[in-house]
DNA sequence: CTGACCTTTCAGTCTTTTCTGAAAACAGGA
DNA sequence: TCCTGTTTTCAGAAAAGACTGAAAGGTCAG
């Protein structure tokens, strides 16, 4: 193996770890990852070292995280495996799996504890933090699973405006009829274009609520 | 102590552990985060049933990634531990030991990779992997590093409008002299204002660099 | 300097997780 | 049906990680 894809493949595994998933599951999807095509399970145990039965339980892992998908190649009755050609899919994918995992869970259990009744002035106190926790938590999510449908040339363009995207919240913030609440919009001194009317409309779907 | 406060430790310490973070260590930060006044290590040991030493651990763990902060309390001689008040605050230190320890040290390896020479045809196209996957990187960790840097007012709008977002961008793309240089901007019929001109100048620190 | 009070360290024990080889299960071809 | 090549399961071995108590190290008041 190459000594390239040896150095990837082992920081990937010591990553791993430093995560939930473990060094041999990091291992395998760097090495599926590198190699760029579909590789049956007892190619990727001798490539690593490790046993068939470990390299089994690895990708069954992947699949269950859909960071692996499996296919069949003409002429051969062993299952590949592969990782999704477009990187942009894999940043998709972890995304919502990470959610479906650790944050949907957490925010289960907080609207439940909400929902409890304080018994005492302590334990107002209590579900105040954890209000404005899940209020934060789901602040976060809403706005990465909006972010996440967008196509991957828009997500582009925005990650690349960087911190420059506050220009544009000005922007909107300038423009009467758009403003948020929180700065009150002050109008324009001068009459103002048709064009400019259209737009307000399209941004008035702004998601802001009541103050906390 | 209250069971609100029980069953959101409990299930932070298991959260933790799917996490990086072991069991102990989640708890200890819960503890801390609900209770909202400074505690001492006995205390935490006690409220959580382990061992002095282990708190001393966990407590080292949690200071090393700046998630409580340490202070004296008058008349006590004591030790005592708090998280940030701010919970804004909590989430850019999470992002920013995170982005210390797991992204920076991969960025890192990646480059080091793509600066050796290719061997043959194979490495070339591992490199070019590499290339793929360390550009992407980079371009998320520089837009958080940027969005980070934003007060939390404007964190807060930006997060709310959500996937409205796009209007925005398009609206950019829309006025000429800012449009990205993938969709051309369709110069406008009428004469235009100054007050847009000046805008513009604003938007064209752009971070848009050459296609892939 | 001493004693009271706190915190940290660390060797050893206990628990959890990972990994393996052997066996079982499965799929398709003859 | 049986045979062959394959994947999955699983009990136990091995490794890693968490936790503890005892001891050492600090710090401060008197």
């Amino acid at each position: 193996m190459s000594p390239l894809a040896d150095a990837f493949i082992r920081h990937f595994g010591e990553m791993g770890s430093r995560w939930g998933i473990n060094r041999t599951v990091g291992q395998i999807y760097a090495l599926l990852y590198v190699s760029g095509r579909p590789l049956p399970a007892d190619e990727i145990a001798e490539a690593l070292g490790f046993s068939r039965s470990n390299v089994s339980m690895g990708l069954k892992e992947l699949q269950s995280w859909r960071l692996v998908k499996l296919q069949h190649l003409s002429g051969d009755r062993r299952e590949h495996f592969s990782t999704p050609e477009d990187i942009w899919q894999i940043v998709r994918i972890l995304a919502e799996e990470r959610r479906r995992r650790e944050i949907d869970p957490t925010l289960s259990v907080l609207r439940d504890l909400l929902l409890m009744k304080p018994g005492n002035e302590d334990e107002r106190a209590i579900q105040g933090r954890l209000q404005e926790m899940h209020d934060l938590i789901e602040l976060l999510t809403r706005w990465s699973e909006d972010v996440q449908r967008l196509e991957t040339q828009q997500l582009t363009q925005l990650l690349r405006l960087g911190g420059g995207i506050i220009r544009l919240l000005d922007l909107k913030n300038s423009l009467p009829l758009l403003g948020s609440k929180r700065r009150p919009p002050r109008r324009a001194p001068a009459a103002r274009e048709a064009d400019e009317e259209d737009l307000a409309e399209d941004f008035s779907e702004d998601r802001s609520e009541a103050e906390p």
